[in-house]
DNA sequence: CCCACTCGGATGATGTTG
DNA sequence: CAACATCATCCGAGTGGG
């Protein structure tokens, strides 16, 4: 049982730095891994309240109306404060995903750690868990000489290509998962990795042989691996701490658990039984956040490993686009009509415009502002003045713009932005599902949404399972990407109950849902009044959720935002915290059902 | 090291509506 | 003319790959 009242410092996840001027938002959850010094921890004051202050009384109500225990509340406040109340909503989830845990550990259902419960040593679990076995034992083992590091790494790697290749994946495969993920990745992302280099070899086995494991790779292998050993060891002497290490790698190619045609390979995994559905939950996010956001991201939903997936694998543009789900991944069955992989598939007006020297398949992801018809116009005089083909110079301009911003090629000398309509089209909507908002507003809307056929080819599971159709809980829905997947599966559903900040992206997913459904749709504005009880009220009146689904609104994450992008420590985080909360209410519930 | 890529925003100018 | 919507321009860093 995890005593979440004790005042001892035992988990060393949670120390937190404070900010101490009150300043809201600037403490973060993750810095504190780049080591905080002891003089930047909290300290009790005699009153015993960190940071000095006492907080109001109605703070404290507000928390103990979100669900959590006063005695909880009241610990967490005496631990970071209460300045910040996206870090204290995190602490008070964390305390409260350990004391539940602890609790359900003693009845059958799921336990949060299996190590901790006698019967869970069977193989079911361990092989998922192998990788914090490992952690383990390297935090007992010494790390202290280079040398001994070297010859950990090297008993390490053969203990893991022993387990990979007992799990049944080739020899060669398993040495490349290593060197792409390094020695300390733990064994479930290596088998990911594995996974997804397998999807790609599959997926590019059209045009070539399949041979890309031959003798002339493998010297290359060992080069790799002796590079990265090297820069390994040159950072555990002592520069940085090894985050990069620990990190979630990104897998290369991203081509998620598996594809569309690639039907050789059966891929399993195991969930933490705590994880398994219903209700399922699908979470989705940029893949490409700061630094440390998805272990984050993973830590909070039951330790799942990420599937990454860039949708130009299952369209014509890039999104590259991470989700942690629980959902089964053997059964899945492409959207039809299959949407076109490539620029000229997608639009094959363009092709007469378009010069050979522009040797785009696919374009780049989709955003939600376009370029400006000065830049188009500048491009346009560049190519007039040149000569055709045009030099270098002015070829290397015009494709840095066109990659930049999407462009097309339109006419002679001509290229320009794509429309909204030409964005549903891509990102897999209904035409004109957007109509009818502003032009601004469209391409903000659609640059945030889901890529439906990718979101579809995840969820196309759930067709068997619920023939009869689902009920839905859709947070941060935008303009419904999650519906309409579901829709163009062919799966009905009952009621969608829905949490979007956006006016006009509720009047869009209104107007689709009339137009295409029989169900419920009840529209929530704002998050914060989805409260734990109104979770637990919509659980009795539906008979529970089938799955929790939520796109994350990637603000502060996205690589082009320089302001605050501050990972999982903005507003951003206290949206992915309410999806935490919220997943964890229906969860509950529906326990009690 | 260089360079490509990224579910962006604040600002002031210009256009549109009532 | 005021209020509002849209446009243009500058801005800019973190991460990862070659």
């Amino acid at each position: 049982m995890v005593d979440w009242r004790s005042d001892s410092d035992d988990d060393d996840n949670f120390e937190w730095e404070s900010d101490g001027d009150g300043e809201p938002s600037s403490t973060p959850a993750l810095r504190n891994l780049d080591a905080a010094g002891p003089s930047t921890l909290v300290r009790q004051d005699s009153n015993g309240w960190g940071n000095g202050e006492a907080p109001p009384p109605s703070l404290i109500e507000g928390y103990v109306g979100m669900g959590f225990p006063e005695e909880m509340v009241v610990k967490a406040i005496k631990d970071i404060g209460h300045s910040d109340a996206n870090a204290l909503l995190e602490l008070l989830l964390t305390y409260k995903t350990l004391g539940d845990d602890a609790a359900v550990g003693n009845c059958s259902t799921s336990g949060f750690i299996p190590q901790s419960t006698e019967e869970d040593d069977d193989d079911l679990d361990s092989e998922y868990w192998e990788g914090d076995d490992d952690a383990d034992g390297r935090e007992a083992g010494s790390d202290g000489s280079s040398d001994e590091g070297f010859l950990r790494e090297l008993s390490e790697m053969d203990k893991k290509i022993n387990a990979l290749v007992d799990m049944g994946y080739p020899e060669d495969e398993a040495n490349l998962a290593i060197t792409r993920c390094g020695v300390d990745a733990p064994l479930y992302v290596l088998v990911d990795s594995v996974c997804a280099s397998q999807a790609a070899g599959e997926y590019e086995v059209t045009g070539r042989c399949f041979d890309s494991f031959g003798g002339r790779k493998k010297a290359r292998l060992m080069e790799d691996s002796k590079k990265k050993r090297k820069r390994y060891g040159g950072r555990s002497q002592g520069s940085r701490p090894p985050l990069d290490e620990e990190s979630m790698p990104l897998p290369n190619p991203m081509v998620g658990f598996n594809l569309p045609g690639d039907m050789l390979r059966t891929v399993s995994r195991k969930l933490p039984r705590q994880a398994i559905g219903p209700p399922y939950f699908y979470f989705e996010n940029v893949a490409l956040a700061p630094r440390g956001s998805w272990d984050a991201f993973s830590r909070h939903l039951y330790d799942i490993v990420p599937e990454f997936l860039d949708s130009k694998y299952m369209c014509a543009a890039a999104r590259k686009r991470g989700y942690i789900h629980n959902l089964p991944i053997e059964t899945r069955v492409n959207l039809l009509p299959p949407a076109p992989k490539t620029i000229f598939e997608a639009f094959p007006h363009y092709k007469k415009w378009w010069p050979s020297w522009d040797n785009r398949k696919h374009l780049n992801c989709l955003q939600t502002c376009i370029a400006s018809a000065k830049l188009t116009e500048r491009i346009q005089r560049a190519l007039a003045s040149a000569s055709n083909p045009p030099p270098p110079s002015v070829q290397k301009y015009v494709m840095k713009e066109c990659r930049k911003w999407n462009l097309v090629w339109v006419g002679k000398n001509k290229v320009a932005a794509l429309d909204p309509d030409e964005f549903e089209y891509l990102l897999g909507f209904p035409r004109d599902h957007t109509r009818g908002i502003g032009k601004t507003e469209r391409y903000k809307s659609l640059g945030n949404s889901f890529q439906v056929d990718s979101v579809a080819w995840h969820l196309s599971v759930l067709k068997a399972m619920y023939p009869n159709g689902v009920n839905v809980l859709s947070l941060f829905t935008g303009i419904g990407g999650g519906e309409v997947a579901l829709h163009r599966l062919g799966i009905h559903m009952h009621t969608v109950i829905s949490v979007e900040i956006g006016e006009v992206n509720r009047r869009v997913l209104r107007g689709w849902w009339d137009q295409t459904q029989t169900g419920t749709l009840i529209e929530i504005a704002d998050v914060q009044s989805l409260t734990n009880e109104r979770v637990d009220s919509y659980v009795d009146r539906f008979g529970g959720f089938d799955l929790v689904i939520g796109g994350s609104p990637c603000n502060n994450l996205a690589g082009s935002n320089r302001h605050h992008r501050d990972g999982l420590d903005g507003e951003h985080s206290a949206l992915f915290f309410h999806y935490v909360r919220i997943l964890s209410a229906v969860k509950s519930a529906m326990r009690r059902m």
